[in-house]
DNA sequence: CGACCGTTTGATAGTGCTCAATTCAAGTGG
DNA sequence: CCACTTGAATTGAGCACTATCAAACGGTCG
């Protein structure tokens, strides 16, 4: 079960050790003025196949606007009028929706080369957050130089269909685990898709830093916070994984992997 | 919350008695060879605005091939090649993903003038089963058809755009659910949202006949189908609704409404 | 160092699931 | 036409799982 199957199997993003994500990253000119796509370490996303030079400077162009997010604000909110997507270049963020009287839930993670912003779409307003859970960078491309520039390479406009379908399946995948799973089978589910999402990145493929709370994973999973401790802690008595504070070392993943597809 | 927010404010489809739904609907000559898109009871999806003559010879062209499914019987299967989107003429859907293990979850039930397919765009190849409810009819839409008549038509670009991001938030609406309500707000939720639905295309607004068996219900709202059916039982006994067997008269809405929005 | 936030752990209660028995509705065939 | 079959829905009893409430712990940062 994947929550965000990537766009194909992207090869590791230029410039990111591969091992554990780090707390800091250094990003020492990295918000030059002048940054082209076409040297942007994510350019997969806006690139699916061949482009000629003419195209590729049309798409410099258009996304030329780039947009720091700081740790714990907002990218965007519920209720406001929507505009752009968001391509994050460097980061981490939450989406949470919210119900009319109050109640709030994480409905995704999205980190690096992922995109933000779909949701407004369809009445040009937001319908959720879109929270930095670190210090982050973004793409802004404003949705209506993105679908003049689909409407003059169609083979760019699939990949928009695509993105959106991938988005639409990828929370069938969430649905799926909130309607069936129990909660060590959730985190089990949670844990392996956050690693293998790293690792298609360059990450290691058996340890992470969590950058969300044990409160938003529970919010996300639809659990509390204190079931989602108590399955980390069952994990560790089992040997399964180690546990310091957010950063998990995966010890047995194909145990991770039998908790998910066992069945009481 | 809506699971399904319908294209703008739509007016109850032509034809349709403003009752509740009858068993068997006459579809007498529902099938002759020839009939255009404007004149079809649910353009409103296919045109959403202005359209010139030409423009909408072109959709005629477009969707000219129907395809009837007979109840229980598959419109498209997970893993099958993606080629066409469809949009329900008439009849009624779910929508059912699977996991490797071969547990499966209804994602959705869908009904006239909504659309079936958008998540085989991402691989070309389908990710759910769509698996009719009553006997339906359907439009064909050869994707490859409609990205070239979208292309031709930047309104109707947009259209297909708003209806792939309206689907994301549905499924917002549904992770809302299954992540943080109880049984009795998840099944008020749901009858709520179906009635709404009916309503929106001519139906009652407080009457409704269920389509899908109580475990095809438990399976979408992530509940048991013994559960489901001590919801309703709870529901009649406080009478807030009037249950014989899939008929349901809603006799206190905003009892209801009260279910949904009131947190423990 | 102390305050604070996030996390862990424990005890208890509630919610929904499991297993099982009936009831009900709609066919089906003698 | 009625006994029989079949699939769906209801209802009950006991239990498993997760939430709730509460307390203690630990790392971080002013």
């Amino acid at each position: 079960m994947s929550f965000n199957s990537q766009p194909h199997a992207s090869p590791p993003a230029t410039g990111l050790p591969s091992q554990v994500v780090s707390f800091q990253s250094s990003r020492a000119g990295y918000l030059a003025p002048r940054i082209a796509c076409n040297t942007c370490n994510m350019h997969e996303l806006c690139m699916p196949v061949g482009m000629s030079f003419e195209e590729v400077e049309k798409l410099n162009e258009l996304i030329s606007v780039r947009k720091r997010v700081k740790r714990g604000a907002a990218l965007y909110r519920s209720g406001e009028e929507f505009s752009a997507l968001y391509a994050i270049r460097t980061g981490f963020f939450k989406t949470v929706v919210n119900a009319e009287d109050g109640h709030e839930q994480v409905t995704g993670f999205q980190m690096a080369a992922e995109v933000l912003g779909l949701d407004g779409i369809n009445t040009n307003r937001h319908t959720c957050h879109a929270i930095a859970l670190e210090d982050s960078d973004v793409c802004v491309v404003p949705f209506g130089k993105l679908e003049e520039l689909a409407h003059d390479l169609p083979v760019f406009q699939r990949q928009i269909h695509r993105m959106m379908s991938r988005e639409i399946v990828r929370e069938h995948s969430v649905m799926l685990l909130l309607g069936s799973m129990r909660a060590d089978a959730r985190l089990a589910a949670f844990l392996i898709d956050m690693v293998q999402r790293l690792h298609s990145r360059g990450y290691s493929s058996h340890e992470l830093v969590l950058r969300m709370t044990r409160e938003e994973i529970g919010s996300f999973l639809g659990l509390k916070l204190e079931t989602v401790s108590r399955m980390f802690s069952k994990f560790v008595e089992e040997g399964i994984i180690e546990v310091k504070q957010r950063h998990v070392v995966i010890v047995e993943p194909e145990a991770l992997n039998a908790i998910v597809h066992h069945h009481p």
